[in-house]
DNA sequence: GGTCAGGTACTCGGATACGGGTTGTCCGAGTTCCCAGGG
DNA sequence: CCCTGGGAACTCGGACAACCCGTATCCGAGTACCTGACC
């Protein structure tokens, strides 16, 4: 899986820990956890793009989020990073060579075959969990973890 | 996701509809789905290395199941082809640059990071439906789509 | 003092290199089988 | 006919390249702000 997930999750976070009032830079959010900056910004125009942030140029300007964290799941953040194709592709291996069965008598769907049909059932309950938890549920566990980090962050943007 | 999972699944399944008596070489199983031999070789190892098939060398020998298809899960495979590292591994990005904190008063475990406890659980749930499916439910349902999948095997690799 | 024009600095956004890992290929060690020769 | 020794063919197993995607970086277009001059 792609790193990019977890510098999104941690950033649409501290957004939300930063206030919705102002726009945080993608340099801002790298430099808070030692991110490459230039890289980060890419994640964040895939969120963008997939409507989970908006992003405004100029001084002042860099990301805030689209829609409270409460309406955003694991799953929008995976798949506007990661890319809405599933893992497990079917490459309907069965088709080719001495192997294949005649074309007609079977049905030449995809979901005939039960190797990728059990592989997208695990694939599916991997997102319905991922669709199951949002982002606030992440924030309020964070903030019992550490209750001082919100104030932390909007102290040294402030400081910046 | 790496695309020796389906091969590995489908040789499993062919293996099964091979009979116990007889060992199939690598390179039978690549022919039949027209698959490159060479590389399919190297699943089939990190199968026998996981103890999924069996290995003999030198004529009539080749690739057999260690144990029957019902006890075999596709967990036990995945884990075989991929390897037993999970898909989404925390980096442990809280803990770097202006945003770290006080590594004392905070739990210095990485199941405190609520991101990763979140991605953590869907991934288990990915892992529990591939654990909960095991490869004769797979036969099974493929016998089903194509009864004469297992005859046209057995036909093809005597007439080899 | 208010207004406006210009410059400047900062932002995102996409185009551009680099590296590691999956994909693919090759050859050697080992084993089994076959066959010829001898008893 | 039965036994034995040698050779040959076939197999896995690991070592060796090629390609692709994730990683990382850089520069340009555009915008907002600030500054200064002018009315």
């Amino acid at each position: 899986m792609s790193e990019g997930v977890e510098w999104a999750l941690h950033s649409c976070v501290n957004l939300a820990w930063s206030g919705p009032d102002r726009a945080v830079s993608a340099a801002r959010l790298a430099a808070w956890h030692d991110l490459p900056a230039a890289y980060l910004n890419k994640q964040l125009q895939a969120l963008a793009r997939a409507g989970i942030l908006t992003s405004s140029p100029g001084p002042r300007g860099g990301f805030r989020l689209a829609r409270p964290l409460a309406s955003i799941s694991l799953m929008d953040v995976v798949a506007a990073v990661e890319g809405p194709e599933e893992a497990f592709r079917c490459t309907e291996i069965r088709r080719r060579g001495p192997g294949a069965g005649d074309p007609a008598a079977e049905g030449a769907d995809a979901a005939d075959c039960a190797v990728a049909h059990a592989m997208t059932r695990a694939e599916l309950a991997w997102r319905r969990a991922l669709a199951a938890q949002n982002l606030d549920e992440i924030r309020q566990q964070a903030e019992q973890q550490a209750p001082e980090a919100a104030g932390r962050l909007r102290a040294w943007l402030a400081a910046q």
